[in-house]
DNA sequence: CAGTCAAGTGGACACGATGTCCGCTTAGTG
DNA sequence: CACTAAGCGGACATCGTGTCCACTTGACTG
């Protein structure tokens, strides 16, 4: 039984999270330092260690309330998400994909800072995205679910998508793509903008 | 006019080359240091940084040869790669995919060395096939050819592939599921394996 | 075949980030 | 108030990067 937190560590917690938030949002995600963090924070490095083993777990940690919110929606499921009465796999990929925009739209600096490169597909919240898409492309009786989850997840890279907007894609506008996709690849064929 | 490189030169660049090659193919190439590059090339630090100002355009220098073949057989188009008589976009980008699973499956150590992260959406070479898929898009009629594009090209992201490899995913399945998408998003209806 | 000179070499150096370690502080408890 | 262990924080050792510059050597020239 973790004999519950002490006050001071809590208070650090917040202090740490609070400033990372800030400097994720300001500078370069990339260029951060953890010292930079544990500055901004006004708390010693060690203090810093104790708890997150490096930039990636602290947006992981920053990340974790959002990416909940979304996963509890896609459990329960209100909406056109869930499992709703008479919703086919396109339908909810295409929900899905539009919670995901949003998510990227408003912590993409997070993600860049948490999930760049190979890490990414090996997070928790990978696998729980990964999951869900791969039950959906079977419930549509796409051929090889398993290897066609990882294709339907890669337009989601951080990345991709920050050069989208960088470039002066509007959100709508990828979403609109990814509807496209996912209507074309998990069924009805009447898609389309 | 550069007046041609010195023999000396064109030794040490050629010792470079093979070592990284060496290097990248033996360990993970995100741990291989310049450092460890310019010992078993058994050259010192200047020299190496001299011509190659990191790790990445090293393995890009070492990746140029293969692609520009991919990029001629583009351009020049034998077989379904290029413009041959009666291709439809859908085969033409089949015939893409298949080529670059070809060349993840012999140079995906180069490829994680040289292009992970966000670094790879901005090489010459992501632009180059970025060009020619969404050409074949737009010939397609597909919606939104730009934004298309990325989103048909994220799945060749190196650590994809890699991580479909390392879960005993043949390169054989990756393909046909890159078929699928292909003749699902560029046209024709009647695709699959 | 010298002589010369710039291209090329290589290692020492300064810097910045990482992660660990350990003596001190402080919250919580009886 | 005293005690104890959780928590703190900064000093330290280590490593990789990139730069700089005194020296070497290949190539050209008279």
């Amino acid at each position: 039984m973790p004999p519950a937190e002490r006050a001071d560590a809590a208070r650090n917690r917040a202090k740490v999270l609070e400033a990372a938030e800030q400097l994720f949002a300001t500078r370069d995600p990339a260029t951060v330092t953890m010292d930079d963090i544990a500055k901004a924070a006004g708390v010693g490095r060690g203090t810093l260690y104790r708890r997150y083993p490096d930039r990636a777990s602290i947006a992981r940690a920053l990340l974790d309330a959002h990416e909940h919110e979304i996963q509890e929606r896609l459990l329960r499921g209100e909406g056109p998400l869930g499992p709703e009465p008479a919703t086919t796999p396109a339908e909810r990929l295409s929900a899905f994909y539009s919670a995901m925009v949003r998510l990227l739209e408003r912590h993409s600096h997070l993600l860049l800072g948490a999930e760049t490169g190979p890490a990414r597909l090996t997070t928790g919240a990978y696998g729980f995205w990964r999951a869900h898409v791969r039950m959906l492309a079977a419930a549509a009786h796409a051929p090889d679910p398993d290897v066609l989850a990882d294709h339907l997840l890669a337009p989601l890279a951080p990345e991709v998508y920050r050069r989208h907007r960088d470039q002066g894609v509007s959100p709508e506008r990828v979403e609109a793509a990814l509807h496209l996709l996912a209507h074309r690849l998990l069924g009805d064929r009447t898609p389309n903008s």
